[in-house]
RNA sequence: GCCGAAGUGGCGGAAUUGGUAGACGCACCGGACUCAAAAUCCGGCGCCUGAAAGGGCGUGGGGGUUCGAUUCCCCCCUUCGGCACCA
């Protein structure tokens, strides 16, 4: 036998890198505006872009593998597929890694952006490199800041003084969403609560349509729809106006059980309510409720959380609008400040924590509902809600079922002015100011005599001034470039200070994958009619962990981006597809566990093509994936096996493969990848297939269908591992494989004309009999009761019932 | 506590609409080739029982529906994820 060339991946891999990279073989031009409408094919495949840490790691494979194997067989169906990259380069890695250093972050960050564009070309993917983009760079973060100062017009952006969680480690302020169980969500140190002055957007005026609007999405996951859910947790109840005895001043409260207002027997402020001071002022409870508060204040979320619930009372009273009773008001961290009213009222016999607080303080239990048709036991009995229960205790109301009573009672208020039905959110606006360096600046002014004040759209980028001392000091580093801060108001021309807060970096995020389809325009952050023609991304890919984050503030840009007429869609992301987390020896990947998994190491041993079809054959890609590196093995098998029997067919004619078993499976073989990546997103189980079609041609090299089972399976398997199976090709097949249509099932090929019978009797297999495909159900019953096997259990017996599933069995019952 | 997902050989996993459980791969065992090794190829590989043919058991546990259940229903256990003093 001729001496055959290895499979050598390191050179293959140079060989057409260098191909794709000279042609800019995978480069979308945007569409001229009269080709706008044409009604082309085409798709937008978009993965989370990556912060440039300097190294690719498995999430990033799994990651741009995912969106490659999607982009590669659309684009070989013959649609137009966008598929860019970009750089999340701003925020809070570089900068330490900077001040670690003693350089600049800008250096930090270019330094590990060049070194992570070299890792990306080496996995060969299929990237459209004309559309760079980096939300550090001026060009790009100049529409960040236009984009802020539109919503700062419609007052969607705003500052104020509020409760803030604040990193201590980070030495910044947090938005909600970046606390997990009390604790930063990017270095773990305990948040502290504070009061300070901070900018939001006004995320909650969004509230109902970031609900409602899951209706426009094609194909979320319910997990992520389900935590959107939870996070803005809304809730329907009631505003029910209390008032302070002898003062009358208002206590609203918002309760989803207005139904149990007559059981209200005492009435809580969070200790951070704005009438506590006020309230005991002057009075003998004065000093115990003020330390209360103090002490209060100094507790850590979680503490607060974790504690017995205590309280003290003030010595006043609120009257409840249903029945003009006074009940006492108490100051307790149990209620929080941040939800409805950050004042509620308290129905101990209905309410678990109110019933603890109750039995600690001895305060009244006064039952209001009770399942319907059971008698009142005796006062104080604490009884759950249940499902069917009508009013006691309640005046008027008695005996009505506790729904109609909600409605009723609401009603009866409002004829009032005292209450009326409302919505309560979970969800609070988003606080997006950060007193770090590396991040974009907040292009506003402040100015002694005009307050504050937006810089003009011709003034930007406001650029971020190079300062050498970059360290957080708990406020933020740029209030120290005093040339920079110091400036004149575009008002009024007087001196004025800038902002000196930047911005969080999902700010950056929350609109770049609508900038890829217009990178370079310096009139507006993207032209509408081009920006419409791609969006919503049909694909988009990326890790679970932003199904809070990221994921629920791009929503909410692209609503507002929609409403100041910037574009016509609603929804950035059609699809989404989150892959799982390649964890090492079950935990997850981290430096400090020493664990971490270098996905360039192996590639430099076994090549990015077995990487890439690996890290893809671990698992479903939607699950959590343990990394187990001698699973490689087999990948590098099948690719060496893939060779080799492609330089062995290559040899041969290409005659008619004819419609024997072997054409059929490569048939079979076509349909079941084209399905399991298109409609199933499964992207290992066509690996399998595919290794199984090759098994099969090993076995019978000489099979008239050998050469088009072989070309079969190195087209189909292209999309995986795209510089082996071009090589194949280029001995095997004609033209770029790249560029092939994708191969079709031959629908007549994928039914068998012989198939395997099984034969149950009594639900258990006995026999297996094989048969023509085209048999009729009488002449298989036939001859499942002329087996022999099946014979020895029916014995005789009588014969119950006979069922006969066409193609697939037959089964007795005796 | 509430919500969601999952539990299948020694391991990763497959079984798409209720119809052959364990595809494909790893590991392991045996064989061929070789002076030998590597590579490659062929075969075996759920558990129990049996010389074999075969038989029994088997998809976290228990029940149910069905001719037939990994798949549907009920109860329970375990693991993972989310939310959590949200009134």
């Amino acid at each position: 036998m001729e001496t055959m060339e290895r499979y050598d991946p390191q050179a293959i891999e140079a060989k057409w890198q260098k191909v794709w990279a000279d042609e800019q073989s995978f480069h979308v031009p945007n569409p001229e505006p009269s080709e706008l409408a044409s009604g082309r094919l085409k798709s937008y495949v978009v993965e989370m872009l990556p912060y440039p840490s300097g190294d690719l790691h498995m999430g990033h494979t799994l990651n741009y593998t995912i969106g490659d194997v999607s982009t590669h067989l659309r684009r070989r169906k013959g649609i137009q597929v966008l598929r860019p990259m970009g750089y999340d380069a701003f925020g809070l890695p570089a900068e330490n890694a900077a001040i670690k250093e003693g350089g600049h972050p800008r250096t930090v960050t270019e330094r590990n952006i060049a070194s992570i564009r070299e890792q990306m070309h080496r996995m060969g993917w299929a990237i459209d490199w004309g559309r760079e983009i980096s939300t550090h760079d001026p060009a790009y973060y100049r529409w960040t800041q236009w984009l802020f100062l539109r919503f700062y017009e419609r007052g969607l952006a705003y500052r104020k003084e509020a409760p803030v969680k604040w990193c201590p480690n980070d030495q910044t302020v947090l938005a909600n969403e970046q606390v997990v169980d009390g604790r930063c969500e990017r270095c773990g140190a305990e948040v502290e609560a504070k009061s300070l002055t901070q900018w939001f957007f006004r995320i909650t005026d969004y509230a109902d349509e970031l609900l409602d609007e899951m209706d426009l999405l094609e194909d979320w996951p319910e997990r992520v729809l389900t935590m959107q859910r939870n996070w803005i947790g809304r809730s329907a109840g009631a505003r029910v106006v209390f008032s302070v005895e002898g003062s009358g001043e208002e206590l609203p409260v918002f309760t989803t059980r207005p139904d149990t207002l007559f059981g209200a027997t005492f009435f809580v402020l969070a200790p951070e309510h704005p009438l506590v001071a006020e309230l005991v002022e002057g009075t003998e409870h004065a000093v115990e409720v003020l330390d209360y508060v103090r002490r209060t204040s100094a507790r850590s979320e979680v503490e607060r959380a974790e504690k017995e619930k205590d309280g003290v009372f003030t010595g006043r009273f609120a009257v409840n609008p249903v029945n003009g009773e006074p009940i006492p008001i108490w100051v307790a961290d149990y209620v929080l400040m941040g939800y409805g009213t950050g004042a509620i009222m308290a129905v101990p016999a209905h309410d678990e924590r109110d019933h603890a607080f109750a039995e600690r303080y001895g305060i009244d239990v006064r039952q209001v509902v009770a399942p319907e048709g059971v008698s009142l036991p005796e006062s104080g009995a604490y009884v759950a809600h249940s499902a069917s229960e009508v009013l006691v205790n309640s005046g008027a109301f008695d005996g009505l079922p506790s729904p109609e009573a909600k409605e009723r009672i609401v009603a009866d208020l409002a004829a009032r002015g005292l209450g009326e039905q409302t919505i309560g959110y979970r969800l609070r606006d988003w606080l997006f100011s950060r007193q770090r360096y590396w991040g974009c600046p907040i292009p506003i002014i402040h100015c002694p005599s005009c307050g504050e004040v937006g810089v003009p759209d011709d003034q930007l980028p406001i650029e971020l001034p190079d300062i050498t001392e970059v360290a957080p000091k708990g406020r933020s580093p740029l209030a120290a470039a005093e040339d920079w801060v110091q400036t004149t108001c575009p008002t009024c021309g007087g001196p004025a200070l800038r902002e000196t807060d930047t911005m969080d970096t999902f700010v950056d995020s929350s609109w770049y994958f609508i900038r890829y389809t217009d990178p370079a325009n310096t009139e507006l952050p993207f032209d509408r009619p081009i920006a419409d023609y791609w969006l919503p991304v049909n694909q988009y890919i990326g890790g679970i962990e932003h199904a809070v984050l990221h994921l629920l503030y791009a929503r909410f840009f692209v609503k507002v981006m929609n409403e100041l007429g910037l574009c016509s869609f609603r929804e950035p992301f059609a699809r989404l597809f989150n892959q799982g987390m390649i964890t090492a020896g079950g935990a997850k990947m981290s430096k400090s566990k020493g664990n971490v998994v270098n996905p360039l190491e192996f590639a430099g041993r076994y090549g990015a093509d077995t990487v890439r079809l690996y890290t893809l054959f671990m698992g479903p890609a939607d699950e959590d994936m343990d990394w187990q590196a001698n699973g490689l093995e087999g990948i590098w098998r099948f690719l060496n096996r893939l060779w080799r029997i492609g330089h062995e067919q290559a040899g041969k004619p290409a005659g008619d493969p004819g419609t024997g078993a072997l054409a059929r499976k490569a048939h079979r073989t076509i349909a079941k990848v084209t399905d399991d990546i298109d409609r199933r997103f499964s992207f290992h189980t066509p690996i399998a297939a595919v290794m199984e079609l090759v098994n099969d041609i090993q076995r019978s090299p000489a099979d008239p269908a050998a050469r088009f089972a072989t070309e079969t399976a190195v087209s189909l398997i292209q999309p995986y591992a795209p510089h082996v199976a071009e090589e194949i090709w280029s001995v095997l097949g004609e033209g770029r494989l790249w560029e092939r249509p994708w191969p079709e099932a031959d629908a007549p090929l994928l039914v068998e004309d012989e198939v395997e019978i099984v034969v149950q009797v009594n639900g258990k297999v006995r026999d297996r009999l094989r048969v023509a495909a085209a048999i009729d159900d009488e002449a298989l019953l036939a001859l499942a009761l002329a087996s022999e096997k099946v014979q020895a259990h029916v014995d005789g017996k009588e014969l119950r019932k006979t069922v006969v599933v066409s193609g697939r069995l037959v089964s007795l019952v005796v």
